[in-house]
DNA sequence: TCGACTGCTTGACATTTATCAAGCGAGGGA
DNA sequence: TCCCTCGCTTGATAAATGTCAAGCAGTCGA
């Protein structure tokens, strides 16, 4: 492990806190590796072997069932997924892949939980970096139970926006997966994006400018118990 | 606080290995509460003042948003809930509402917090807990986004036979919330279970049986990255 | 016993979303 | 430069789901 990344990953909220021959000791059975695009990276349903910290590239996590397959979540740097499966050593149920050339750090789950069992400041980041997520997926249900795909889509862009402080910007995803992530087919997708164009939407291929925000407000209805995503 | 539920809540695993002096601390500041039944205990977007312990009766955490509402989870004793909001601070996600006449012990938010700021045990027990939350919520996504009505209702019917160990059962709760809860319409469940009639369910009232659940489950098809919500 | 209420069901219809098939268009080799 | 590929778009159609209105069937209380 190089010395270069062993201080990206101290310097994450999960581990900045905790004792430092913890540290050692997590550092020591783990390593680093490149992984080329639409790899996959783990299968739900396995058992977790690794928790696996994102510093470069993406990462997509997924689900699959009876043929069908959608999009859960994307995974940027810097920061770590399944962390939930490898303290509960129960088997994950989403399956991961590469985006785009990704450099991952892999930590053995059996180091990781026993660290934890140990370290009181570990496990109090933990909490903090559980409850995030466990507050994002509800979000993204509540996104899912009381909005159309319309309006789905136009919060979503309005996030995008606010994330980018700019009223024009690109996609950060194929539309492919961002239609799977929305819960929708690329066809419908598309439909919707014209369908927001009332609403001051312009899209050329995947760059997208928003020329009347307020307008796009009004329609989309945002709020933060939904799209607050810092929170 | 009577000596009976302190027990039972110690005996509870989110309290069970934390310091008896920590354990003394939460309890001097909690009182327990009697609400009778369609009360409203919280709403979302408001502080958490407190750590919600449902001793007898159940919850229902809903969620309202553009004059639609939707029924995210029921709560039953004995477990706590708005958990992560009281950790994070953060804003209640959703709202709830007593179903039926319900005993509930409330905890200091205050309190909680300053304890799993200096307990281990605690902030374990906390990461347990909320593995198994963010796990629920995440199969529940995928529930959403994999299966159409017919097949969530199915599966839901197999997830409750399972449950009770019994091919003839009760349905838990009022027909509209499980259509809420399972993201359809009430016109549309009824609808729903018609079309289940040809794989061996039955209803009268709120009474199900199952007549040939290997059909049903041909039809449902279960899998444990769903449907197991034990892990 | 009789309403009146409430939740459920049903039918007709509208809307939303998915599916299938075809066509378009930008980007990347040969 | 020219295809070829691949992702996206479009149109036609089907399926799923929601809406509205009416009716039914228990339950509860007068």
């Amino acid at each position: 492990m190089p010395e270069s990344y062993r201080q990206e990953v101290r310097d994450l909220a999960l581990f900045a806190d905790m004792d430092q021959g913890h540290f050692e000791t997590l550092m020591r059975g783990s390593y680093v590796q490149n992984f080329p695009p639409r790899i996959d990276l783990i299968t739900e349903g396995d058992t977790p072997d690794f928790l696996h910290v994102v510093m470069s590239g993406s990462v997509d996590l997924f689900s699959s069932w009876n043929g069908r397959e959608t999009s859960l979540a994307t995974v940027r740097p810097v920061s770590t997924f399944i962390l939930a499966a490898t303290i509960k050593d129960a088997p994950y149920l989403m399956s991961a892949r590469t985006l785009e050339k990704s450099r991952i750090i892999l930590l053995p789950s059996e180091d990781v939980r026993s660290v934890f069992e140990k370290d009181g400041a570990f496990a109090r980041a933990i909490v903090t970096e559980l409850s995030q997520c466990y507050r994002a997926v509800v979000k993204n249900t509540k996104d899912l139970k009381l909005r159309t795909s319309l309006e789905r889509l136009a919060n979503y862009l309005l996030r995008q926006r606010s994330r980018t402080a700019s009223d024009a910007f690109d996609l950060t995803m194929e539309k492919r997966r961002l239609a799977s992530f929305l819960g929708m087919t690329p066809e419908n997708l598309s439909r919707a994006f014209k369908g927001l164009e009332p609403y001051g939407v312009r899209v050329h291929g995947n760059h997208i400018k928003i020329t009347d925000a307020e307008d796009l407000a009004r329609f989309a209805k945002p709020t933060p118990l939904i799209d607050d995503h810092s929170t």
